[in-house]
DNA sequence: CATTTCTGTAAAGCAACCTTTACATATATC
DNA sequence: GATATATGTAAAGGTTGCTTTACAGAAATG
């Protein structure tokens, strides 16, 4: 599942430990969501999208069928 | 978080092992996510969407930030 | 060059997601 | 009443998400 969050970060000048911050999570999480170790859970997912105050679909991408 | 998986589901006359099938999971998580048990992965999220036609959040709501 | 900030990654452990198998209940149709 | 379909739930086990602690390299700043 690839995602934009590295790039609507740097949009906004935010760290990854500011993000981690902002979503209560580790910043460890904020950085291997973003290099695509692994996905977020949904509730997460939701956080992310919100602090960035855009859609779901807007920040994640599953190609198609992941 | 809430979802509204049962009316969707409904609209379309679909049974539970029918939408699991669609969805290629078991049945009971297919019943697990609908009754709340537990949330579904973001790609299996981005699959239920897909199959119903509908924006991530238009099916899933997470009241204000869970 | 020294220090600070940012990023990437690893290991160990706990929690959440999802599976298979199985049983119980409700409703419908014969 | 018997059979079939739909739903709800449980237990055990594997996989994934997220944590804390820790180390290393890259980039900025003094």
């Amino acid at each position: 599942m690839k995602n934009k969050i590295k790039q609507l970060r740097g949009e906004r000048g935010w760290s990854q430990a500011v993000l981690a911050e902002k979503l209560d999570v580790s910043r460890q999480s904020v950085n291997a969501i973003e290099t695509g170790r692994y996905d977020p859970s949904l509730p997460l997912a939701f956080r992310i999208a919100r602090i960035f105050g855009v859609p779901i679909e807007a920040v994640f991408d599953d190609g198609d069928g992941a």
